[in-house]
RNA sequence: GGCCAGGUGGCGGAAUUGGCAGACGCACAGGACUCAAAAUCCUGUAAUCGCAAGGUUGUGCGGGUUCAAGUCCCGCCCUGGCCACCA
């Protein structure tokens, strides 16, 4: 028997498919067009990585599947040239990133090539490539013309290291996602995307597309979109006010202190007011200097100053509040400023319980009592009321009253009489209830809680507030209790744990006992807040507002792309410094401004580019004024090639716009987009960005650019680790290929697990997908292919044809190859294969195996490629059992099975489950007292 | 701390969305072929009791709903990813 010669049949059917351009995408083909995209690599130095493949043959798959279903397909691929690894390598060996750019893509070029992807490589495009980064120049500029790109002095993240600005999303934990080194503020001029403008736009834009929803979460969790109110506090001693940002208005009440970011503007302008400057000036610069690692540290104590001399005022209640600076507020988020409310926000309780400052509770939990609820009808009488924990130090134990009628165990407590305080209140109901007079006062346990209930004794409705306070026994002296109380309770001492257990209510003030933190941070009922007082939180956040005068805004987690990189190896922004006409764009046709060579690729230590110490390419006359002027010198961040690479891809030759609105419009949009998880906030976001404002400048048909975005799980080394050259643990593709071949190498990365997740590299099971194919290939010579029918067969192959089809648009690759596996298995077994069900066979192993199964395609004596042929239909009559095994179950376990019509009744199959003898045991004479019956599945006897 | 996944044999993982838990593959064991090995093929393989027929237990833990729960509800525990002093 014919060896399965994988490398003479795959190079062979890869130069065939190239000679006959299976890949080939037409523009303006009749057929319906279907757009696949797969994130464009990154050529590094390493070659191809085994992830990459998973990708790649994922939409390889639903590509040719398309293919086969009649679409015209664009499945295009190219090169994420621009990066930091060339550009080290290049400081590192000096060699051109050009040259190492070429070698790797070259490398690159020819592993897909090996691994038989159908992609149209008429199309390849490279971002490093002057005909490319043309138009990335000149997309750039319809930013700035728009206003949306601008300069701006900001702190930015400079990596030491690196000597590299960077984003705020390249930095990890306060340190470079690139080397790991702790990340320091520089404040530098920059170019910035505003990409905040289109926040909104970015999140409704949403709404209508297909991504995963863990996608969509994680885009919308990084806009992160909060509505909230701007409130102004007046500083009556100066003529300045504080303007807050603020998501809970209604807890202005609550309101006890300021704090402004250090960084805060009016903190100078206040100078003459504070009379602690000097200490406050120290704050300031200690906070500056200080990296974004230590200042965000994980339970890093809260530090601030206080600026005496400074009050402003509460506009709700008038008082008077001092204000701080704190470096736990943000200069860059709402106003800078926020003001505190300890009582309910976890950061503000730590800071004023560090600071000595007051806690005023102001929302309390609300309780609707569901079994016994106000009645309709009834009077609503509002109290006040206190919970009494009293604790014995020397015992431990807590004291409470055991109803003698219902043995229900409690708190002291009672209402709030006329004149008295909570404290006064609980003494006078300890003292009746209890008898005890000696106690001492440590406490309130945290905010009040609301409950509405109906009384039955007084026949009202109560609307309680309840205040919990803890007291400690001084002394056992006691008093009598009246004879009416000691009737209906006694006084019982209770461990701590014990009563945790029977007050596991909910509704309870025990637990704050030991609790450190006494926030509360829900909504409910507001109180100790004037005329609001008992509304809901809710509804008081839009009152509250108009109330003070304050404004509804929204404001965004999201911040402007600084898009400015002091590096060589990028596209030099086209913009030119004059200091008579400021920044002029580069006009269009001297773009591409093209990178010239260096000597140096190394950063300057003063931060600037290299391109800063080519004087002859700096040195430039102004396009307005004709006066001398300067490049800009610094670079594009990686992001900007790979923002609009999807609509390059529909007009990749094109040397007069950046792509034809006519062939954008046949194209556009992708209508399937696949990658890494890693990438779906920010490339995801950025690519977004950019078409959204194209749409809107009417370059491209359609505003959302991806209409499905799905991710795959990323291929961890043995162990489930990630791989990395330095762990020493990084799978070649390259020698899978040549060990097992390409299309192994393919079905193997789809059968490993479930395409989404996350999986260990395990060259174990790659076994088992050898077998599989050398079993079809075996099978094939085994003369067994004939014009003979075959029904059981015909049957396996209908339900194998609809299971992988389905599981191809679920991206359930694995369980598809398992149903393969299921067919050839049956298969093999089998005397006579039917010649059409061998062939309908083959063209679904097609896109997984695509040499392999051309291969087996031609000895059928087929003059043209699988790959050209429809995919197969299935009759749908086939997948009808006429026979089927039904389930007996006695009380819901099973105890045999029967065979019946597919369509048989439920007396039928009742008599026949009767008659099984393990049926008849398991009743043992027991009337079945009811029968569920499901057609073709189960029946189930309950005795 | 927030959001999102996930927890099923020795391992990767299936389970038509409430209807036979463990498909398919790996690994392992036994057998066939072979002088022998590899390859290939056949058989077995959740645990437990039993010679067997068969029984019992079993999908992270504790409750609940249901004739029936891996799947639904309530309360926990653990693992992974992303974000994280965003007011």
């Amino acid at each position: 028997m014919a060896k399965y010669d994988f490398k003479k049949i795959e190079k062979k059917w890869q130069k065939e498919w190239e000679r006959q351009s299976i890949g080939k995408a037409v523009d303006f083909s009749k057929k319906k067009k279907w757009y696949s995209l797969i994130e464009f690599p990154y050529p590094s130095g390493q070659g191809l990585h085994i992830g990459h493949i998973r990708s790649l043959t994922a939409m390889d798959i639903i590509s040719r599947k398309r293919r086969m279903e009649g679409y015209n397909v664009l499945y295009p691929i190219g090169w994420d040239a621009f990066g930091l690894p060339t550009e080290n390598y290049a400081i590192k060996t000096g060699v051109d990133p050009r040259v190492a750019t070429k070698k790797n893509t070259d490398t690159f070029r020819k592993q897909l090539k090996g691994l038989g992807f159908s992609f149209d490589w008429s199309r390849e495009v490279n971002t490093t490539d002057p005909k490319y980064y043309r138009w990335t120049q000149w997309l750039f500029l319809q930013f700035f013309k728009k206003g949306l790109a601008y300069k701006a002095e900001i702190d930015i993240n400079w990596c030491p290291n690196d000597k590299i600005g960077l984003a705020n999303e390249e930095v990890i934990g306060g340190k470079c996602e690139r080397c790991g080194a702790e990340v320091e503020k520089r404040k530098k001029a920059q170019w910035m995307l505003k990409i905040t403008a289109y926040a909104d736009k970015l999140l409704k834009g949403l709404e209508k597309v297909d991504y995963l929803d863990e996608i969509k979460a994680q885009q919308i969790n990084w806009i992160g979109k909060s509505e909230g109110a701007l409130i102004d506090f007046e500083l009556p001693d100066a003529s300045y006010k504080i303007q807050v940002f603020t998501t809970r208005p209604d807890t202005l009440f609550g309101a006890t202190y300021l704090v402004l970011a250090p960084e805060h503007e009016l903190v100078a302008k206040l100078k003459n007011h504070i009379s602690n400057f000097k200490e406050v000036e120290a704050y300031v610069k200690t906070a500056r200097k200080e990296t974004e690692e230590e200042r965000t540290a994980e339970n890093k104590e809260k530090t601030g100053v206080e600026l005496k001399g400074v009050k402003a005022v509460n506009p709700a209640t008038g008082g008077e509040l001092p204000v701080w600076i704190a470096d736990y507020v943000l200069a860059e988020y709402g106003t800078g400023a926020i003001m505190a409310v300890p009582a309910h926000d976890e950061r503000d309780y730590d800071f004023a319980k560090k600071f000595n400052l007051p806690v005023t509770y102001v929302i309390a939990p609300y309780f609707l009592d569901e079994k016994d609820p106000p009645r309709k009808g009834m009077p609503m009488v509002f109290r006040k009321a206190v919970n009494c924990y009293i604790k014995n130090p020397k015992t431990g134990k807590y004291l409470f009253l055991e109803w003698k009628a219902t043995s229900w165990k409690g708190p002291v407590s009672g209402g709030i009489e006329e004149g008295e305080d909570a404290v006064g209140a609980s003494l006078r109901e300890i003292r009746e209830e209890t008898g005890y007079t000696h106690l001492r006062f440590k406490r309130y346990l945290g905010s009040p809680i609301r409950a509405d209930f109906y009384h039955p004794a007084k026949k009202e409705n109560r609307a309680a507030e309840f205040i919990g306070l803890l007291f400690e026994l001084e002394d056992e002296t006691r008093e009598a209790v009246e004879d009416g109380e000691r009737d209906r309770h006694v006084p019982v001492w209770i461990p701590e744990e014990e009563a945790l257990k029977f007050l596991n209510t909910g509704m309870t003030f025990f637990e704050r006992i030991f609790e450190h933190n006494l926030c509360y941070t829900d909504g409910g009922r507001l109180v100790n807040s004037g005329k609001f007082s008992d509304m809901d939180s809710e509804k008081a956040k839009g009152e509250i507002t108009k109330f003070v005068g304050g404004k509804k805004t929204v404001n965004y987690h999201l911040r402007d792309w600084v898009f400015s990189r002091q590096r060589y190896w990028g596209e030099p922004i086209p913009i030119i410094h004059c200091e008579k006409c400021g920044y002029v764009p580069v006009p269009e046709n001297n773009l591409p401004v093209v990178l010239p060579s260096v000597k140096n690729y190394q950063p300057r230590d003063d931060g600037e580019s290299p391109l800063a110490s080519v004087s002859s390419w700096v040195n430039v006359k102004c396009p307005k004024c004709k006066n001398p002027a300067k490049r800009e010198t610094d670079t594009m961040p990686n992001w900007a090639g790979s923002s609009w690479y999807f609509l390059r891809y529909a007009d990749p030759k094109n040397s007069k716009e950046f792509a034809s609105m006519k062939k954008l419009n046949y194209w556009m949009p992708i209508d399937w987009y696949n990658g890494g998880m890693e990438h779906v906030t920010l490339h995801l976001l950025y690519s977004r960005f950019w078409n959204i404002f194209l749409h809107d400048q009417g370059l491209v048909p359609t505003s959302e650019p991806y209409r499905k975005r799905t991710a795959q799980g990323m291929i961890l080394g043995e162990g489930g680790v990630k791989m990395s050259k330095s762990k020493g643990n990084v799978v070649n593709p390259d020698t899978i290929v040549h060990a097992y071949g390409a299309d192994v190498a393919r079905i193997y990365e789809m059968f490993m697990g479930p395409f989404d997740r996350a999986i260990a590299w395990d060259a174990k099971g790659i076994e088992g997908v050898k077998r599989f194919l050398w079993r079809v290939w075996d099978i094939a010579r085994g003369e067994k292919i004939s014009r003979t029918k075959n029904e059981k067969l015909e049957k396996l192959l209908a339900a194998t044809v609809k299971k992988v089809g389905e599981d191809i648009e679920k991206m359930a690759f694995h369980t598809a190859v398992s149903a393969m596996m299921i067919f050839i298995n049956a298969a093999g077994d089998e005397e006579i294969i039917p010649v059409r069900v061998w062939s309908d066979f083959l063209k679904i192993l097609a896109p997984f195996a695509p040499h392999l199964a051309d291969e087996l395609w031609y000895e059928l004596k087929n003059k043209k490629s699988v790959h050209l042929e429809s995919w197969p239909a299935y009759d749908p009559k086939l997948l009808k059992e006429d026979t089927v095994e039904i389930v007996v179950q006695v009380n819901g376990k099973r105890r045999g099975s029967v065979f019946a019509a597919a369509d048989a009744g439920e007396d039928e199959v009742k008599k026949a489950a009767l008659g099984l003898p393990n049926v008849a045991a398991a009743l043992g004479g027991a009337a079945v007292k009811k029968v569920v019956y499901v057609k073709g599945r189960i029946i189930n006897l309950v005795m």
